[in-house]
DNA sequence: CCAATATCAGCGGGACTGATATGC
DNA sequence: CGCATATCAGTCCCGCTGATATTG
């Protein structure tokens, strides 16, 4: 196509991202994607299952089997919230607060691996059209779920 | 950081991108990451599975196991290589063929998801920068740490 | 014998839908 | 009661590593 088809781009970009996640990640015991949570906690403190659903982006079952994974390896905990039985709060245990530190390290160098190639105005420019396609794409989909971090 | 977490919107972009190819190709009966293997035997005809993981940047188990699932809905086959008794060829069966206008369409039409809001120029740099990140990362990859073995 | 090509087996995820319990 | 919150169960899928065959 006219495109020399960006899909294709996308895609192993996607790819190579989460490679690149998951070898620096192995390092620390986790798999790609369970970052996201214990980033999302660290960020915002204990949190509730569906509120998680929201910020990840993914559907609330989805985001209980994530976290009962990596409450096995001892990372965050579960517990109720006083003021609403209903509701799970997901929280970093100490061992979750402690990884902080190599979590960010590593977090911080998949980043620079990212944009190693990259001019100062060129990561900028690539952050701000990453997040206008994923703008529009949500558009197009049936899903008006974008919660402002 | 400086960089408002480049990784998260990394990470939603490709999350977005794979939903929206998620729900254009369940029209067509396909799961995403299947297209790619459809669209690429398109493009280049009967392909060693070898070849093939080369192509679509996994590993060779992970082709076998997708071919045999886009063969079990009978849109592609295998056979032997007539010059070659170890290499096998996945090719497109005619229902695979037939398959590929709607393909293609909405192939195009998740580009079109995707570009949506940005300039012709701003589509270029897109594409120019996805593929310079995708490099980066993999060049970083494969040697990441002084081996202590 | 050695190397390349596939496949199989098994693991750890992602993500969804469709039932339930339980509390508001 | 109806509604929200979470979990469970089951079903696809991706992608990897580590064993085998089988062939060149």
């Amino acid at each position: 196509v006219a495109e020399q088809d960006l899909n294709r781009s996308v895609i192993a970009f996607a790819r190579a991202h989460r490679a690149a996640a998951a070898q620096l990640l192995a390092e620390v015991g986790l798999h790609p994607g369970q970052e996201v949570l214990v980033l999302t906690l660290v960020e915002r403190g204990p949190t509730s299952v569906s509120q998680l659903a929201g910020l990840l982006g993914v559907e609330v079952p989805t985001v209980t089997k994530m976290v009962r994974r990596v409450e096995a390896v001892g990372l965050v905990e579960r517990r109720p919230d006083p003021a609403d039985g209903r509701v799970v709060l997901v929280a970093l245990t100490p061992a979750g607060e402690a990884l902080r530190p190599e979590l960010d390290e590593r977090w911080a160098r998949l980043g620079d691996w990212v944009v190693d190639d990259l001019s100062e105005e060129e990561r900028t420019t690539l952050r701000e059209l990453l997040d206008r396609a994923a703008g529009s794409l949500h558009r197009h989909m049936g899903a008006p779920d974008a919660p402002t971090c």
